[in-house]
DNA sequence: CTGGATCCTCTAGGATACTG
DNA sequence: CAGTATCCTAGAGGATCCAG
């Protein structure tokens, strides 16, 4: 098993995971699942191509697959238009609301502790 | 590239990284490091067996490269008595210990949003 | 008791091209 | 614009055996 949203999923459901705290590790862990939530929780609400120029390193069908999981497990809302061309705009659950505090405590501890990594200084 | 840490580490190693969080992020994800980072901070000191009889799911070496990438990344000290049979002692580094707010926060998250997840009843 | 060495499986994330 | 379909690869987590 490579990552761990799959696997925590399938402990959960069959009820063996070893604490509730892996929910919430295989909610958050991807790629790109907290920057995503930290922009939506920052800005509102925003369309695929709006998130997607906020990342300009994520492929298109990656940000796909992150978006839809988080949608998948409550934490993110996708409302369709219907119109041409498309338009989907994005924003958090109340459940992702919740998750805030979390990602931004993240944040801070990052950026505090940073430091003790080895970083290249050309930043 | 499969999980989390050895892809957000080169990406920080090189400067490229996208934002703090994903250090934080690539430290606590692991299958089972927030589980060990919660024992050693409300346990103090932990032996390796010990921790083993805490997680008794877990492999051997899965334990031991869990243990390993937290010594790596500071969070995790590791004393070594010159005893027969071998005897090594696990404790949270300040580092680590100013991890625990985080677990705490995902272990209270886990606890009250589970009930929205799809759960076997027999818990 | 602690933990290294091997071998294996599974899938997340990425690249690219196509579509309504 | 938003999203799906294919194909690929690196490595995490696991099982098992050996060793100081």
């Amino acid at each position: 098993m490579s990552d761990l949203r799959s696997e925590i999923k399938r402990e959960i459901e069959s009820g063996e995971y070893n604490c509730e705290k892996e929910l919430t590790l295989s909610i958050i862990s991807g790629k790109w699942k907290i920057i995503i939530i930290y922009y939506l929780g920052t800005e509102g609400v925003l369309r695929f191509s709006e998130i997607n120029r906020l990342l300009p390193k994520i492929s298109h069908k990656v940000l796909t697959t992150q978006i839809r999981e988080l949608e998948e497990d409550g934490v993110v809302h996708r409302k369709v238009f219907a119109e041409v061309p498309s338009k989907v705009e994005y924003s958090l659950t109340t459940l992702g609301e919740s998750l805030i505090p979390i990602v931004l405590m993240m944040d801070e501890w990052g950026k505090k502790n940073i430091k003790h990594f080895p970083v290249a200084k050309n930043r």
